[in-house]
DNA sequence: CGTGTTTGACCGGCGC
DNA sequence: GCGCCGGTCAAACACG
Protein backbone atom coordinates (compact mmCIF):
# COMPACT_ATOMS: atom_id res chain seq x y z
CA UNK A 1 0.00 0.00 0.00
CA UNK A 2 1.24 3.00 -1.00
CA UNK A 3 2.47 5.50 1.83
CA UNK A 4 0.73 8.30 1.38
CA UNK A 5 -2.98 7.29 1.77
CA UNK A 6 -4.55 9.87 3.44
CA UNK A 7 -1.89 12.36 3.14
CA UNK A 8 -3.05 15.15 2.10
CA UNK A 9 -0.26 16.59 -0.57
CA UNK A 10 -0.48 20.33 -2.40
CA UNK A 11 1.93 22.40 -4.79
CA UNK A 12 2.54 25.61 -2.48
CA UNK A 13 2.34 27.68 -5.09
CA UNK A 14 -0.89 28.69 -5.26
CA UNK A 15 -3.55 30.60 -7.13
CA UNK A 16 -6.64 31.29 -6.99
CA UNK A 17 -9.36 30.63 -9.61
CA UNK A 18 -11.29 33.27 -11.20
CA UNK A 19 -14.64 34.89 -10.02
CA UNK A 20 -16.64 34.45 -12.51
CA UNK A 21 -16.76 32.10 -15.67
CA UNK A 22 -13.79 29.72 -15.76
CA UNK A 23 -12.50 27.14 -18.18
CA UNK A 24 -13.64 23.30 -16.89
CA UNK A 25 -10.18 21.47 -15.77
CA UNK A 26 -10.05 19.68 -19.02
CA UNK A 27 -10.16 22.96 -21.06
CA UNK A 28 -7.73 24.63 -18.95
CA UNK A 29 -5.46 21.89 -19.13
CA UNK A 30 -5.90 21.80 -23.17
CA UNK A 31 -4.68 25.26 -22.99
CA UNK A 32 -1.74 24.95 -21.05
CA UNK A 33 -0.66 22.05 -22.47
CA UNK A 34 -0.22 24.14 -25.65
CA UNK A 35 2.71 25.95 -23.66
CA UNK A 36 4.16 22.53 -23.38
CA UNK A 37 5.13 21.65 -26.78
CA UNK A 38 7.32 24.89 -27.62
CA UNK A 39 8.74 25.72 -24.38
CA UNK A 40 6.82 28.90 -24.86
CA UNK A 41 3.10 29.74 -22.85
CA UNK A 42 1.09 30.07 -25.52
CA UNK A 43 -1.61 30.99 -23.15
CA UNK A 44 -1.17 32.97 -20.43
CA UNK A 45 -2.91 32.38 -17.48
CA UNK A 46 -4.19 35.79 -17.44
CA UNK A 47 -6.03 34.67 -21.03
CA UNK A 48 -7.27 31.41 -19.41
CA UNK A 49 -8.43 33.25 -16.51
CA UNK A 50 -9.78 36.18 -17.54
CA UNK A 51 -9.88 39.70 -14.86
CA UNK A 52 -13.28 39.86 -13.54
CA UNK A 53 -12.80 41.20 -10.04
CA UNK A 54 -12.73 44.80 -10.87
CA UNK A 55 -11.45 45.54 -7.06
CA UNK A 56 -8.60 43.39 -7.39
CA UNK A 57 -6.82 46.49 -8.99
CA UNK A 58 -6.95 48.22 -5.49
CA UNK A 59 -5.34 45.30 -3.80
CA UNK A 60 -2.15 46.69 -1.94
CA UNK A 61 -0.07 43.58 -2.05
CA UNK A 62 2.43 43.57 -4.60
CA UNK A 63 1.52 39.79 -4.68
CA UNK A 64 -2.31 40.79 -5.13
CA UNK A 65 -1.99 43.43 -7.42
CA UNK A 66 0.01 41.16 -9.72
CA UNK A 67 -2.72 38.19 -9.65
CA UNK A 68 -5.12 40.50 -10.08
CA UNK A 69 -3.56 42.04 -13.18
CA UNK A 70 -2.56 38.27 -14.31
CA UNK A 71 -6.55 37.88 -13.70
CA UNK A 72 -6.10 35.76 -10.82
CA UNK A 73 -7.54 35.78 -7.13
CA UNK A 74 -4.56 34.97 -4.39
CA UNK A 75 -6.14 33.41 -0.97
CA UNK A 76 -5.99 34.78 2.23
CA UNK A 77 -2.70 32.90 3.69
CA UNK A 78 -2.70 31.59 7.21
CA UNK A 79 0.51 33.69 8.42
CA UNK A 80 0.82 31.64 11.03
CA UNK A 81 1.51 28.59 8.43
CA UNK A 82 3.22 30.24 6.23
CA UNK A 83 6.55 30.17 8.05
CA UNK A 84 9.52 30.15 6.33
CA UNK A 85 11.33 27.06 6.11
CA UNK A 86 14.41 26.78 7.81
CA UNK A 87 12.00 27.84 11.11
CA UNK A 88 9.67 25.30 9.96
CA UNK A 89 11.85 23.20 9.68
CA UNK A 90 13.77 24.28 13.46
CA UNK A 91 17.00 24.19 11.63
CA UNK A 92 18.53 27.44 10.60
CA UNK A 93 21.67 25.73 9.16
CA UNK A 94 19.49 23.38 6.58
CA UNK A 95 19.77 24.78 3.26
CA UNK A 96 16.31 25.74 2.75
CA UNK A 97 13.90 27.55 0.36
CA UNK A 98 12.15 30.60 1.32
CA UNK A 99 8.28 28.50 1.09
CA UNK A 100 7.93 31.31 -1.70
CA UNK A 101 8.69 30.62 -5.63
CA UNK A 102 8.70 34.11 -7.31
CA UNK A 103 7.81 34.21 -11.20
CA UNK A 104 8.79 36.78 -13.37
CA UNK A 105 6.20 39.30 -15.36
CA UNK A 106 5.11 37.33 -18.02
CA UNK A 107 5.40 33.78 -16.99
CA UNK A 108 2.59 31.88 -16.08
CA UNK A 109 3.22 29.33 -13.10
CA UNK A 110 3.54 26.49 -16.08
CA UNK A 111 6.44 28.18 -16.87
CA UNK A 112 8.26 27.83 -13.84
CA UNK A 113 8.41 23.94 -14.26
CA UNK A 114 9.38 24.91 -17.91
CA UNK A 115 12.59 26.91 -16.79
CA UNK A 116 13.03 25.51 -13.31
CA UNK A 117 16.42 27.80 -13.22
CA UNK A 118 14.62 31.32 -12.71
CA UNK A 119 13.61 29.97 -8.71
CA UNK A 120 16.76 30.43 -6.90
CA UNK A 121 17.74 29.48 -3.46
CA UNK A 122 17.40 32.39 -1.24
CA UNK A 123 21.00 32.47 -0.17
CA UNK A 124 22.11 32.56 -4.15
CA UNK A 125 20.38 35.80 -4.44
CA UNK A 126 21.02 39.32 -4.50
CA UNK A 127 18.28 40.98 -2.77
CA UNK A 128 17.21 44.24 -4.47
CA UNK A 129 15.69 47.42 -3.02
CA UNK A 130 12.60 47.45 -3.89
CA UNK A 131 13.30 51.11 -5.28
CA UNK A 132 14.58 50.17 -8.80
CA UNK A 133 18.10 50.15 -9.40
CA UNK A 134 18.54 52.08 -5.63
CA UNK A 135 19.44 51.55 -2.08
CA UNK A 136 21.21 48.38 -0.59
CA UNK A 137 20.19 44.84 -1.40
CA UNK A 138 17.39 44.04 1.03
CA UNK A 139 14.35 41.80 1.19
CA UNK A 140 10.78 42.81 0.10
CA UNK A 141 8.25 42.48 2.37
CA UNK A 142 4.48 41.84 1.18
CA UNK A 143 2.54 44.76 1.98
CA UNK A 144 0.06 42.71 1.01
CA UNK A 145 -2.30 42.28 4.65
CA UNK A 146 -3.13 38.59 3.91
CA UNK A 147 0.07 37.82 3.42
CA UNK A 148 2.55 36.82 5.82
CA UNK A 149 5.62 35.81 3.93
CA UNK A 150 8.36 37.58 3.07
CA UNK A 151 8.60 38.33 -1.34
CA UNK A 152 12.25 38.37 -2.74
CA UNK A 153 12.72 39.70 -6.00
CA UNK A 154 16.22 39.76 -8.17
CA UNK A 155 16.88 42.59 -10.25
CA UNK A 156 20.81 42.20 -10.17
CA UNK A 157 21.72 43.61 -13.47
CA UNK A 158 24.39 40.87 -13.25
CA UNK A 159 22.13 38.44 -14.10
CA UNK A 160 18.83 39.81 -14.66
CA UNK A 161 16.28 39.97 -17.03
CA UNK A 162 14.00 41.48 -15.18
CA UNK A 163 13.04 45.28 -15.99
CA UNK A 164 13.43 46.99 -12.34
CA UNK A 165 9.91 48.54 -12.77
CA UNK A 166 8.59 45.44 -13.71
CA UNK A 167 6.76 43.51 -10.53
CA UNK A 168 7.61 39.58 -10.52
CA UNK A 169 4.59 37.45 -9.47
CA UNK A 170 4.60 36.37 -6.39
CA UNK A 171 2.85 32.97 -6.22
CA UNK A 172 2.99 32.01 -2.37
CA UNK A 173 3.30 29.21 -1.16
CA UNK A 174 0.62 28.25 0.67
CA UNK A 175 1.53 26.01 3.95
CA UNK A 176 -1.90 25.42 4.90
CA UNK A 177 -3.17 23.02 7.78
CA UNK A 178 -5.19 20.87 6.04
CA UNK A 179 -2.92 20.78 3.07
CA UNK A 180 0.19 19.45 3.18
CA UNK A 181 2.50 21.25 1.11
CA UNK A 182 5.22 20.08 -1.54
CA UNK A 183 8.05 22.73 -2.16
CA UNK A 184 10.27 22.71 -4.68
CA UNK A 185 13.17 25.14 -4.79
CA UNK A 186 16.37 24.72 -7.98
CA UNK A 187 19.54 26.18 -7.38
CA UNK A 188 21.18 26.40 -10.30
CA UNK A 189 21.35 29.81 -11.17
CA UNK A 190 20.66 33.45 -11.32
CA UNK A 191 17.54 34.61 -12.43
CA UNK A 192 16.76 35.67 -15.75
CA UNK A 193 13.78 36.60 -17.89
CA UNK A 194 12.45 34.25 -19.73
CA UNK A 195 13.92 35.72 -23.65
CA UNK A 196 17.26 34.76 -20.98
CA UNK A 197 15.97 31.69 -20.08
CA UNK A 198 16.11 30.37 -23.43
CA UNK A 199 19.48 31.40 -23.95
CA UNK A 200 20.41 30.30 -20.85
CA UNK A 201 19.08 26.82 -21.72
CA UNK A 202 21.38 26.75 -24.64
CA UNK A 203 24.53 27.63 -22.75
CA UNK A 204 23.45 25.73 -19.88
CA UNK A 205 25.62 22.42 -20.73
CA UNK A 206 28.51 24.38 -21.79
CA UNK A 207 29.00 25.96 -18.15
CA UNK A 208 27.79 22.43 -16.39
CA UNK A 209 30.41 21.19 -18.77
CA UNK A 210 33.09 23.67 -17.54
CA UNK A 211 32.11 22.97 -13.98
CA UNK A 212 32.57 19.47 -14.16
CA UNK A 213 35.66 19.97 -15.78
CA UNK A 214 36.58 22.56 -13.18
CA UNK A 215 35.81 19.39 -10.18
CA UNK A 216 37.30 16.70 -12.36
CA UNK A 217 40.48 18.79 -12.02
CA UNK A 218 40.85 19.60 -8.79
CA UNK A 219 39.69 16.05 -7.71
CA UNK A 220 42.31 14.78 -9.90
CA UNK A 221 45.26 16.53 -7.86
CA UNK A 222 43.41 15.34 -4.49
CA UNK A 223 43.49 11.89 -5.48
CA UNK A 224 47.21 12.64 -6.51
CA UNK A 225 48.35 14.14 -3.47
CA UNK A 226 46.43 11.13 -1.83
CA UNK A 227 48.17 8.34 -3.97
CA UNK A 228 51.58 9.59 -2.26
CA UNK A 229 50.82 8.96 0.67
CA UNK A 230 49.71 5.58 2.51
CA UNK A 231 45.68 5.86 3.82
CA UNK A 232 44.58 3.96 6.87
CA UNK A 233 41.67 1.71 6.77
CA UNK A 234 39.30 4.52 8.23
CA UNK A 235 40.97 7.17 6.43
CA UNK A 236 39.11 8.48 3.93
CA UNK A 237 40.03 7.86 0.07
CA UNK A 238 39.40 9.84 -2.69
CA UNK A 239 39.31 8.15 -5.11
CA UNK A 240 35.93 7.50 -6.68
CA UNK A 241 34.15 10.47 -4.74
CA UNK A 242 33.58 13.88 -5.71
CA UNK A 243 33.65 15.24 -2.20
CA UNK A 244 36.40 18.13 -2.23
CA UNK A 245 35.01 19.70 0.79
CA UNK A 246 32.08 18.90 3.42
CA UNK A 247 29.97 21.61 1.21
CA UNK A 248 30.71 20.33 -2.49
CA UNK A 249 27.73 19.24 -3.46
CA UNK A 250 26.66 22.85 -3.33
CA UNK A 251 28.22 23.00 -6.96
CA UNK A 252 25.76 21.22 -7.93
CA UNK A 253 22.53 21.71 -9.12
CA UNK A 254 20.02 20.87 -6.47
CA UNK A 255 16.53 20.49 -6.15
CA UNK A 256 14.62 20.81 -2.46
CA UNK A 257 11.09 19.18 -2.25
CA UNK A 258 9.13 19.34 0.91
CA UNK A 259 6.43 17.32 1.25
CA UNK A 260 4.39 15.13 3.63
CA UNK A 261 5.03 11.67 4.15
CA UNK A 262 4.72 8.69 6.80
CA UNK A 263 7.78 7.32 4.65
CA UNK A 264 11.24 8.50 5.31
CA UNK A 265 12.54 7.60 1.94
CA UNK A 266 9.53 7.71 -0.64
CA UNK A 267 10.69 6.03 -3.84
CA UNK A 268 10.65 8.21 -6.81
CA UNK A 269 11.46 6.10 -9.63
CA UNK A 270 15.80 6.00 -9.06
CA UNK A 271 17.37 3.48 -6.87
CA UNK A 272 19.44 4.67 -3.78
CA UNK A 273 21.51 3.39 -1.62
CA UNK A 274 22.45 4.99 1.42
CA UNK A 275 25.37 5.81 2.32
CA UNK A 276 25.00 7.91 5.82
CA UNK A 277 23.15 9.03 8.54
CA UNK A 278 23.40 12.05 11.01
CA UNK A 279 21.43 14.26 12.88
CA UNK A 280 22.09 17.72 11.84
CA UNK A 281 21.85 21.28 14.50
CA UNK A 282 18.62 21.64 15.10
CA UNK A 283 17.10 18.97 14.30
CA UNK A 284 16.62 15.95 16.51
CA UNK A 285 15.71 13.84 13.98
CA UNK A 286 18.47 12.38 11.63
CA UNK A 287 19.41 13.09 8.05
CA UNK A 288 19.91 10.67 5.76
CA UNK A 289 22.03 10.17 2.15
CA UNK A 290 21.50 8.72 -0.65
CA UNK A 291 23.69 8.25 -3.55
CA UNK A 292 21.88 7.25 -6.72
CA UNK A 293 23.21 3.09 -7.65
CA UNK A 294 23.29 3.78 -11.34
CA UNK A 295 26.74 3.34 -12.33
CA UNK A 296 28.67 6.18 -12.54
CA UNK A 297 26.03 8.08 -11.19
CA UNK A 298 26.89 10.76 -8.66
CA UNK A 299 23.39 11.98 -8.15
CA UNK A 300 22.53 12.53 -4.42
CA UNK A 301 19.85 13.26 -2.20
CA UNK A 302 19.35 13.33 1.65
CA UNK A 303 16.48 13.03 3.68
CA UNK A 304 14.95 14.38 6.69
CA UNK A 305 12.12 14.76 8.60
CA UNK A 306 10.67 18.40 9.87
CA UNK A 307 11.83 19.22 13.22
CA UNK A 308 8.07 20.65 14.41
CA UNK A 309 6.22 18.47 12.41
CA UNK A 310 7.69 15.09 11.37
CA UNK A 311 5.20 14.15 8.92
CA UNK A 312 6.85 16.40 6.35
CA UNK A 313 10.02 15.33 4.91
CA UNK A 314 12.69 17.85 3.34
CA UNK A 315 14.30 16.20 0.25
CA UNK A 316 17.32 17.67 -1.39
CA UNK A 317 18.52 16.46 -4.73
CA UNK A 318 22.00 17.13 -5.66
CA UNK A 319 22.87 16.33 -9.08
CA UNK A 320 21.70 15.48 -12.50
CA UNK A 321 20.51 11.79 -13.31
CA UNK A 322 22.22 11.66 -16.79
CA UNK A 323 20.57 7.91 -17.20
CA UNK A 324 17.50 6.63 -17.69
CA UNK A 325 15.31 5.61 -14.84
CA UNK A 326 15.47 1.96 -14.15
CA UNK A 327 12.65 0.32 -15.87
CA UNK A 328 11.84 -2.20 -13.17
CA UNK A 329 13.36 -3.79 -10.24
CA UNK A 330 16.45 -5.83 -10.55
CA UNK A 331 16.12 -9.36 -8.55
CA UNK A 332 18.46 -10.73 -6.16
CA UNK A 333 18.56 -14.26 -7.59
CA UNK A 334 18.52 -12.41 -11.36
CA UNK A 335 21.16 -11.28 -13.18
CA UNK A 336 23.08 -8.46 -11.77
CA UNK A 337 21.94 -4.87 -13.78
CA UNK A 338 23.47 -1.61 -13.56
CA UNK A 339 21.27 -0.99 -10.82
CA UNK A 340 21.82 -2.84 -7.10
CA UNK A 341 19.28 -5.06 -6.07
CA UNK A 342 17.35 -3.07 -3.34
CA UNK A 343 14.67 -0.51 -3.12
CA UNK A 344 14.79 2.76 -0.56
CA UNK A 345 12.97 0.99 2.11
CA UNK A 346 11.73 2.63 4.82
CA UNK A 347 13.03 0.12 8.16
CA UNK A 348 10.82 1.92 10.11
CA UNK A 349 7.88 0.59 8.67
CA UNK A 350 9.58 -2.30 7.52
CA UNK A 351 8.01 -1.88 3.93
CA UNK A 352 9.10 -0.57 0.30
CA UNK A 353 7.68 2.22 -1.07
CA UNK A 354 7.12 3.51 -4.34
CA UNK A 355 6.75 7.34 -4.20
CA UNK A 356 4.25 8.32 -7.37
CA UNK A 357 3.28 4.86 -7.80
CA UNK A 358 -0.60 4.96 -6.98
CA UNK A 359 -1.96 1.65 -4.98
CA UNK A 360 -2.82 -0.66 -7.23
CA UNK A 361 -4.97 -3.64 -6.85
CA UNK A 362 -3.69 -5.34 -10.53
CA UNK A 363 -0.65 -6.87 -10.75
CA UNK A 364 2.86 -7.04 -9.46
CA UNK A 365 4.05 -5.82 -13.20
CA UNK A 366 1.68 -2.63 -13.38
CA UNK A 367 3.70 -1.53 -9.46
CA UNK A 368 6.94 -1.93 -11.49
CA UNK A 369 5.82 0.11 -14.44
CA UNK A 370 8.25 2.58 -14.91
CA UNK A 371 7.77 6.52 -14.31
CA UNK A 372 6.86 8.56 -16.96
CA UNK A 373 10.18 9.84 -18.93
CA UNK A 374 10.92 12.45 -21.05
CA UNK A 375 9.67 10.28 -24.14
CA UNK A 376 6.54 10.70 -22.85
CA UNK A 377 3.55 13.11 -23.91
CA UNK A 378 4.33 16.19 -21.88
CA UNK A 379 2.93 16.94 -18.90
CA UNK A 380 1.95 20.29 -17.47
CA UNK A 381 1.87 21.03 -14.19
CA UNK A 382 -1.06 22.93 -13.46
CA UNK A 383 -3.19 19.49 -14.03
CA UNK A 384 -1.31 17.61 -11.21
CA UNK A 385 -1.99 20.80 -8.77
CA UNK A 386 -5.34 20.59 -10.36
CA UNK A 387 -5.81 16.97 -9.77
CA UNK A 388 -4.01 16.73 -6.87
CA UNK A 389 -6.35 19.01 -4.55
CA UNK A 390 -9.01 17.87 -6.28
CA UNK A 391 -8.49 15.02 -4.08
CA UNK A 392 -8.51 16.73 -1.15
CA UNK A 393 -10.92 15.41 1.15
CA UNK A 394 -11.24 18.09 3.62
CA UNK A 395 -11.81 20.85 1.58
CA UNK A 396 -14.92 21.89 -0.32
CA UNK A 397 -13.82 21.82 -4.10
CA UNK A 398 -14.15 25.84 -4.00
CA UNK A 399 -12.15 25.80 -1.42
CA UNK A 400 -9.16 23.96 -2.57
CA UNK A 401 -6.78 27.17 -2.87
CA UNK A 402 -9.48 28.11 -5.52
CA UNK A 403 -8.28 26.01 -8.06
CA UNK A 404 -11.57 24.44 -9.13
CA UNK A 405 -14.29 25.99 -9.89
CA UNK A 406 -17.59 25.02 -7.91
CA UNK A 407 -18.78 24.24 -11.28
CA UNK A 408 -16.20 22.15 -12.79
CA UNK A 409 -16.41 18.55 -12.38
CA UNK A 410 -13.15 16.78 -11.89
CA UNK A 411 -11.59 15.22 -15.10
CA UNK A 412 -11.84 11.74 -13.92
CA UNK A 413 -9.11 10.29 -16.33
CA UNK A 414 -6.40 12.37 -15.09
CA UNK A 415 -7.94 12.39 -11.41
CA UNK A 416 -4.07 11.39 -9.99
CA UNK A 417 -5.26 8.81 -6.59
CA UNK A 418 -2.88 10.59 -4.09
CA UNK A 419 -0.72 13.27 -3.94
CA UNK A 420 2.44 11.77 -5.01
CA UNK A 421 2.19 12.71 -8.90
CA UNK A 422 2.74 16.00 -7.72
CA UNK A 423 6.06 14.97 -7.19
CA UNK A 424 6.18 12.89 -10.11
CA UNK A 425 4.63 15.56 -12.75
CA UNK A 426 7.63 18.19 -10.95
CA UNK A 427 10.31 15.58 -11.73
CA UNK A 428 8.53 15.13 -15.04
CA UNK A 429 8.59 18.59 -16.03
CA UNK A 430 12.22 19.34 -14.74
CA UNK A 431 13.34 16.46 -16.99
CA UNK A 432 11.11 17.17 -19.81
CA UNK A 433 11.72 20.90 -20.30
CA UNK A 434 15.39 21.14 -18.27
CA UNK A 435 16.76 18.42 -18.64
CA UNK A 436 17.28 17.89 -14.79
CA UNK A 437 16.37 14.14 -13.90
CA UNK A 438 15.48 13.75 -10.17
C1' DC B 1 25.88 -15.15 -0.96
C1' DG B 2 24.71 -10.76 -2.66
C1' DT B 3 23.03 -6.46 -1.52
C1' DG B 4 21.73 -2.65 1.30
C1' DT B 5 21.82 -0.48 5.94
C1' DT B 6 23.94 1.00 10.18
C1' DT B 7 27.17 3.62 12.56
C1' DG B 8 31.46 5.45 14.30
C1' DA B 9 35.34 7.73 12.44
C1' DC B 10 37.22 10.89 9.37
C1' DC B 11 37.52 14.95 6.32
C1' DG B 12 37.21 19.83 4.65
C1' DG B 13 34.91 24.24 5.07
C1' DC B 14 33.93 27.90 7.81
C1' DG B 15 33.27 31.01 11.68
C1' DC B 16 35.34 32.87 15.66
C1' DG C 1 44.63 27.96 15.19
C1' DC C 2 40.78 25.76 17.00
C1' DG C 3 36.39 23.79 17.23
C1' DC C 4 31.98 23.09 15.18
C1' DC C 5 29.44 21.27 11.56
C1' DG C 6 27.83 18.89 7.43
C1' DG C 7 29.10 15.35 4.46
C1' DT C 8 31.34 10.97 3.46
C1' DC C 9 33.68 6.52 4.08
C1' DA C 10 33.82 1.77 5.10
C1' DA C 11 33.70 -2.22 8.32
C1' DA C 12 30.24 -4.64 10.50
C1' DC C 13 25.83 -6.12 10.38
C1' DA C 14 21.05 -7.42 8.67
C1' DC C 15 18.15 -9.38 5.43
C1' DG C 16 16.16 -12.20 1.71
Amino acid sequence: MNGFDGNNIGMTTCWAPPSSPSPSPRTLLAMLNQADNNGHVVNPISEIFPQTNPQSEQRSGLGERVAARTGFNLPPLEIQNNRPFAAFFGNPSTTVPSPLVLIPTGFSPSAMLQFPNMFLHPSHMILPSPVANGGPPEAVKSSGVDHGTMMISNNDPMHVGLPPQQDPVCIPSHVDSVDAPIVASFESGPAVNETDLINMENERENEEDEEYKEDGDEEHNIVDELDAEPSSPKRRKFGGSTMIGATRSCKSQRVIIQMESDENNPDDGYRWRKYGQKVVKGNPNPRSYYKCTFTECNVKKHVERGAEDVKFLLITYDGIHEHAQPTARSSTSGPKSQYGSSMSQDHNNNRTVRLGMPPSSSSASQAMRRFPSSLDPPMDMTQFYITGLAKLPSLPVNQNHGLMNPNDEPTIDRVIPDGTEVFKGIRDRLNLNFGLNL
